[in-house]
This record gives structure tokens, C-alpha cells and sequence, in this order.
DNA sequence: TTAGTAAGTGAGAACCATTCCAATGTAACT
DNA sequence: AGTTACATTGGAATGGTTCTCACTTACTAA
């Protein structure tokens, strides 16, 4: 269960998008904000079970792809067939395991910088109005790196 | 169809990463080296349906997967529903537009070496050991800046 | 050149994540 | 409180992708 602090919160940041603020977006968002493993449709109605015992699946796609078109979350594939969704609170990135789809958040000093040089550039170099990004890295986790008995040749 | 000069080239790619050469495969990885459309699978039914008129679906998939699992091809999704496909012989990320789906292919001296500085990082931060990136832009592309009125203030 | 064999192909069925639909419920504004 | 536009529900429909399996074929080793 969400704290009260996160309950203000994702209510605020509702009302500054001028979403209406139903329960089911609440929580929802709430569940978002304060877990950062990257859930499925599936595992948010699990994850939300308790607050909202009857949610719809569709209600959960709409109010996910609601949230999407407000940029407040975006939506990830590890491959293994269903989307990823991640609150996007601050800017980072994700590495995806290519062998067991774990998403692992990332970020650094200077990222934004790139961030921003790739879109401009884009801008330039392609005439779009540019509205976002994203960008993903792809290897072995480091459990996996062990579990296949990869070594590390450096 | 595909160029003679562009066969060749194909049938090489295909030895040269040990995949046992088919017609269906050599056919296929030419119409994707000879059309940069990011075509999806039923786009690339109809294009190769003069070489390939009863060409499977499956086979289509199994084919377009192999690729993508040898690197030769990528993956993208563009909003549609359905996965678009891209050979990338050289590197380049996309840029989407988020309102007719149209993808181009945007690169620039030096957008290399902002794929490995951020490959490095991750590698660093995350400790995965990587294997390759994505990475995408999203915006309007020109004509849907017209077509929908939006003027660029600049 | 010719088996032998591991791998690829094709048609259709199956799968399943996501969207659609129509009826019901409810948040927000007057 | 009444109104209205929007959200929610659950079930049905959709459709892209994978699976199955019988058949065919590309490679390899003699």
C-alpha cells in the first residue's frame, strides 16, 4: 500500500495534467510511483488487488495508455510478449536482459545532456517537432552472465 | 527485385553469419537491404510476392527473428500494433512520428561515439554485459506539422 | 556424387495481449 | 442537487505472433 505521502502526491500530479481523479487512476498510479519493477498489466491488477479487488483489465490498458499520452509513464518490451510500464518521475534509461528480460533502471551525471544533443540533432537533421525519446541498452545481466558461465574477458 | 550486386552481397551476409541459406531467407534479406520503408511482415509478404508467392507466415516470422537474433535486422514498433523491421547495416536510430507512425532513419558524425559512451556507462553502472542499444525520437514529423496546423516557434 | 540428417518451410490452429462495445457508474461544474 | 461528459466494467472480438507437424531441403561427410 502506497503512503500518504505518495497519495498527495500522485494526486497533485493528476490534477496538474487535468485528468479526472478516480480512484482506479489513483492507485494505479500510486502502485506505479512506488514500485520500480517495471510491471505488467497483470502484475498491477495483482499489485493493486487489495484497493481494487474488481479492476477491469481494460480499465487498467486505459488508464495506462492515459498515462502514457501524458508522458507520466512509458511503456517498455523485454520480448517476453506483454508491455513493460515504468513511472517516469526523472530521467533515466533502461538495460534489458537478453536472456531473462530483467529491466534494470540507469542513469548518470551528464545523461540528460545527451539526451537533449540527440534530440536536437534529430531536430535538425530530420525536421520532426521532437516530443520525447527513448533509449535502452541490451547485454546479460550479471546474473545471467553467471547462470550461462560467461566470463568476463578483460 | 533485388539487384544482382545486392544478392550477392546478401548471400554473403548469410554465409558469413552461418545461417544455412535458403531462398526464402537470401529473398527476404534482399528485399530488406534494397527497401529502407521498415516494412512489417505483411509488407514484406506482398513485396516479395513475385519470388515468393506461397511464402508461409511463419516462415516470414521465423525468418525475421533468426535476423533479428543475428543482429542483421531490428525491431520497432511505431504505435500500429504491428512490429516494423529494419536491416541495419549501418548504424543509425529512428525517429517516429506519434502521429502517422512514419519512421525515418536519422544518423550523424559522432552519433557512434555517443552509442558507446553510453554503452560504457551502462556497462559501468549496471554491470550487464552489453550487447547492443535502441534508441528512439518521438515527434511530429513535417507533414503531420502542417497537416495539423502546428507552427514551430522558433 | 550421394546418402544421411539436422534444419527450414508452410498451412492452419492456437494463443493471448490488447482493444472494442454497450451498459452502468461517477467526478466535476453550475 | 442536477447535469453532463467522461470513466469503468466485463465480455466479446480482434489480430499479430507463435505453435504444431508433416513435408521438403540445404549442408556435410564419406
Amino acid at each position: 500500500m502506497a503512503s500518504n505521502a505518495v497519495m498527495e502526491e500522485t494526486l497533485q500530479v493528476l490534477k496538474d495534467h487535468k485528468l479526472r481523479v478516480t480512484p482506479q487512476r489513483h492507485i494505479i498510479l500510486a502502485y506505479l510511483v512506488s514500485h520500480h519493477n517495471h510491471p505488467t498489466v497483470e502484475t498491477i491488477r495483482d499489485g493493486v488487488g487489495k484497493e481494487l479487488p474488481n479492476v477491469g483489465a481494460s480499465t487498467v490498458y486505459n488508464t495506462l495508455n492515459t498515462f502514457v499520452d501524458h508522458h507520466l509513464v512509458v511503456e517498455l518490451q523485454n520480448g517476453d510478449g506483454s508491455t513493460h510500464y515504468d513511472y517516469f518521475g526523472t530521467p533515466h534509461y533502461h538495460a534489458i536482459c537478453t536472456n531473462c528480460g530483467r529491466i534494470v533502471d540507469v542513469t548518470y551525471p551528464g545523461f540528460s545532456d545527451t539526451e537533449k544533443s540527440l534530440e536536437k540533432k534529430t531536430a535538425e537533421l530530420s525536421g520532426y517537432m521532437i516530443s520525447g525519446n527513448h533509449m535502452e541498452v541490451y547485454g546479460l545481466c550479471p546474473e545471467c552472465q553467471i547462470k550461462l558461465g560467461i566470463k568476463n574477458n578483460e
